[in-house]
DNA sequence: CGTCGGTTTGATCTAGTTCAACCGCCGTGG
DNA sequence: CCACGGCGGTTGAACTAGATCAAACCGACG
């Protein structure tokens, strides 16, 4: 895992005895629901997530996903309850932390303290991207952005192998996350197919030129650093 | 300050010798640039600032305001490089701390590194309410909304006391924070106005109706608890 | 073989954009 | 003292990106 930071001897028994357990979880299954006061904490191993809010009437909106290395339901164990559920794309195993215990991280684990926090810092910037990206780009720059950030993601945490990626996600979640009509979100995504720029599987999609994605986006791309795991 | 969690005498004395100075900046000034390598870290003692992104074409979208008691800079001071822009809205006073002195506070001040997370949590609380807004929101609704939120982050901080508040943006800050024309925003904010929830003042929004904003929007507010204070 | 979720496509409609003025206020410079 | 320019706000008209409505297709699966 030559994506990660290393760990210190101690930290690792630190965040093996934090280790409850793992949680394998099917594709569409609730992860975390909002409102859930005792949220636990997880870290994804595989598989992909995303985390979304409603409003009442069920309009939905997808704010983030997540890939193996995030945490998951951390707003939850900071401030006391989730304000969002977060569901499974694909079969995912998770490693479930004992949430008690952060007040013992952090006191007695500064190193980790200081990653958790950095997560969070880039889960931040993740939004602000994402903000960014609703609230000024056209459904077109939207998807083409959408696609190529989670190319990136991918292949940061090494998805991005011998084979083809294949994105686990259905139109109606990239309409949930760019804010759009799925009717719209489908003649969107057709033009990125006739640019070449992807290709769509039955609910699945796959990058086929990452660089021309971000050029049509107009996105520098994530610098991506070392970065810490837990 | 009845809004902010008590400090223990040793983490008023680690705060103290953190800080380095006040900063004074006047209205419209840049707090922190975009792309500023050597971020600084500040806390607002008092008035308004907003972050936000740009494209190159000049899009520019507004990601979230910053109060009183609210940290600058962190992800710079976090991750390293700043990929937003802070800029003031009224006169700013600012207390600025040693970025370099971060790793101290970590290993030294658990409470103080969790209350950095906790801040942390929050804006990302904060960022995806607004993601929500911008993608599945009505104009009218983001307004709404909008308004009704910046009504009660300022009541959190103790800015609504008896004389009435004004928040201090114009027209332009609204539709780059609501992702939409200046045309258009003036259109919506009017229909607020006619409505009575609000007043439009010179380069100022006055809140008469709170709740009246908060049923529009469909928003129940946030769950303010007990926060920290840096 | 029917049903259901995901995708596709065309037609119509509308929320929000763009364009174009104009107003009032204020600070600046002649 | 006044003319001017710029910024913030306002308003109407024309336009369009994206929504909504409607229907059909397709593969998987019971």
């Amino acid at each position: 895992m030559t994506h990660f930071r290393p760990f210190s001897p101690e930290e690792l028994k630190f965040v093996s005895s934090f280790k409850r357990g793992e949680l394998v979880v099917e594709a569409g299954a609730m992860i975390l629901a909002e409102g859930a006061h005792s949220a636990q904490l997880f870290t994804i191993l595989s598989g992909w997530a995303f985390r979304f809010k409603t409003l009442e009437d069920g309009r939905r909106q997808i704010l983030n996903y997540s890939l193996p290395g995030d945490l998951i339901g951390l707003q939850g164990s900071i401030i006391g309850a989730m304000e969002h559920s977060v569901e499974a794309l694909s079969p995912v195993v998770l490693c479930v932390f004992q949430r008690d215990r952060m007040p013992d991280l952090f006191r007695n684990q500064p190193g980790l303290s200081f990653d958790i926090t950095w997560l969070a810092s880039r889960e931040e910037r993740m939004l602000d991207e994402n903000l960014l990206s609703v609230g000024r780009r056209s459904a077109l720059e939207r998807a083409a952005y959408l696609v190529a950030f989670l190319y990136q993601r991918a292949a940061a945490v090494g998805l991005t192998g011998q084979k083809a990626l294949l994105i686990p996600i259905t139109q109606q979640h990239v309409a949930d996350t760019l804010g759009l009509s799925i009717v719209h979100t489908n003649k969107t995504l057709r033009k990125l197919v006739e640019r070449k720029l992807i290709r769509w599987h039955d609910r699945a999609c796959e990058v086929l030129d990452p660089r021309g994605l971000m050029e049509l986006a107009a996105w520098e791309g994530l610098p991506e650093t070392r970065r810490p795991l837990i």
